[in-house]
DNA sequence: CGTGTTTGACCCGCGC
DNA sequence: GCGCGGGTCAAACACG
C-alpha cells in the first residue's frame, strides 16, 4: 500500500520478504523459465512472454540475455534450453511465519468451512465460523498481455476487486478441484501494465488437470516431484521451492553454454549452482533430491 | 445442463 | 467505535 508497485503486498505478514525490495520479485525480465519447472505449468500458448517467480520464502535476483520465444508445449525441453541464470538465492526457509503459517494452520480449513456447510446455516455463522487462513504464497511477475496465465490447473473466478493506487481490478481465482484448496489472485502492475502479477497461495493437492499436452513434468523425464504427489495435501511449501532451485541447478548444469553477467546492481550472475555448496542447497536441497 | 464469469453485498482485519 | 480496504460469497447471468 506505501508502495505503489505491490500495494496490498505490503500489509500481509507472508509478503516480508517480498516487500523489502523489488529484487524480492523473482522478475525474470526475458528469461524462458517455464512454471512448469515450479510445478506450474505455462504454455506459451497462454500467450505470456516474459515471467518472474516469487516464492515468498525465497528472495532471488536473475538475469539472463535470451530473447529465445518459448516453444509451445515443450515444458522439458524449453526449460532445458532455457537460460536460467540465478544470480543471487538467498534462502528464508526458516522463516518463522512461513513455517507457523504452513505448520499449525490446517489447508483443508477453508474448503472444509464451506464444504461442511449445511444449506440452512446462517451466513453469519458461516462467516464466523470461518477463519480466514493465509496461507504461503508466493507470485509470478508475467510480462503478458492476458491477464490469467495458463498454468495446467483450471481456475474457476470468485471475485473481482478494485484495488486502491492501481486502475486496474485485481481478479481472486481458487482451483477448481474441490478439494484444492489453492488460490491465485491477477492483477496487473499499476506501474507497467504489460506485468502481470499472479499470487499463488496454497498447495495444490493434485496434479495438472488442463494439458493432454505435458502435465507438470514430461514422462520421460523422471522426477522426484511425481513420486511426491502421493503425499497428503499440506506439503511444506517450501518444497515447491526446493524443487524450484533444483530445476534451476540441474538446468544450469545442463547447459552446454551459461551466460555469465553482472546485474545492474551489482550483482554477479552464477550460472550454475553447485550442489556440493552447502550455502545454498545445502540449506534448502535435501541430500536426497540432489543429483549425486 | 454443466461450468465458468460477473458483480453487488457482505465480512473481516487493521489503523486511527 | 468507526471507516477503509481487501477478501469472499452467492445469485444472476453467459456460454458451449
Amino acid at each position: 500500500m506505501n508502495d505503489p508497485k505491490d500495494p496490498d503486498l505490503s500489509n500481509d505478514s507472508a509478503w516480508r520478504e517480498l516487500t523489502a525490495s523489488d529484487s524480492d520479485f523473482f522478475y525474470r525480465d526475458t528469461s524462458n523459465i517455464l512454471l512448469s519447472d515450479f510445478a506450474w505449468n505455462l504454455p506459451a500458448s497462454s500467450g505470456f512472454t516474459q515471467t518472474a517467480v516469487v516464492p515468498s520464502s525465497i528472495t532471488t535476483t536473475t538475469t539472463s540475455k535470451t530473447d529465445q520465444p518459448i516453444p509451445p508445449s515443450s515444458c522439458s525441453s524449453s526449460a532445458a534450453a532455457a537460460s536460467v541464470t540465478v544470480t543471487e538465492v538467498s534462502t528464508n526457509f526458516n522463516n518463522p511465519s512461513a513455517a507457523t503459517s504452513s505448520s499449525s494452520e490446517d489447508p483443508t480449513e477453508n474448503s472444509t468451512a464451506s464444504a461442511a456447510q449445511t444449506p440452512e446455516t446462517p451466513k453469519k455463522e458461516k462467516k464466523k465460523a470461518q477463519k480466514r487462513i493465509r496461507q504461503q504464497r508466493f507470485a509470478f511477475m508475467t510480462k503478458s498481455d492476458v491477464d490469467n496465465l495458463e498454468d495446467g490447473y483450471r481456475w474457476r473466478k470468485y471475485g473481482q476487486k478494485a484495488v486502491k493506487n492501481s486502475q486496474f481490478p485485481r481478479s481472486y481465482y481458487r482451483c477448481t478441484n474441490t478439494r484444492c484448496t489453492v488460490k491465485k489472485r491477477v492483477e496487473r502492475s499499476s506501474e507497467d501494465p504489460s506485468i502481470v502479477i499472479t499470487t499463488y497461495e496454497g498447495q495444490h493437492c493434485h496434479q495438472t488437470v488442463g494439458f493432454p499436452r505435458g502435465g507438470i513434468f514430461p514422462a520421460h523425464e523422471p522426477h522426484n516431484f511425481t513420486s511426491h504427489h502421493h503425499l497428503p495435501p499440506p506439503l511444506p511449501n517450501h518444497y515447491y521451492y526446493q524443487e524450484l532451485l533444483h530445476q534451476i541447478h540441474r538446468e544450469n548444469t545442463s547447459l552446454p553454454q551459461l551466460p555469465q553477467s553482472t546485474t545492474e546492481d551489482g550483482h554477479v550472475a552464477v550460472s550454475s549452482i553447485n550442489p556440493s555448496e552447502e550455502g545454498l542447497l545445502g540449506d534448502i536441497v535435501p541430500q536426497t533430491m540432489r543429483n549425486p
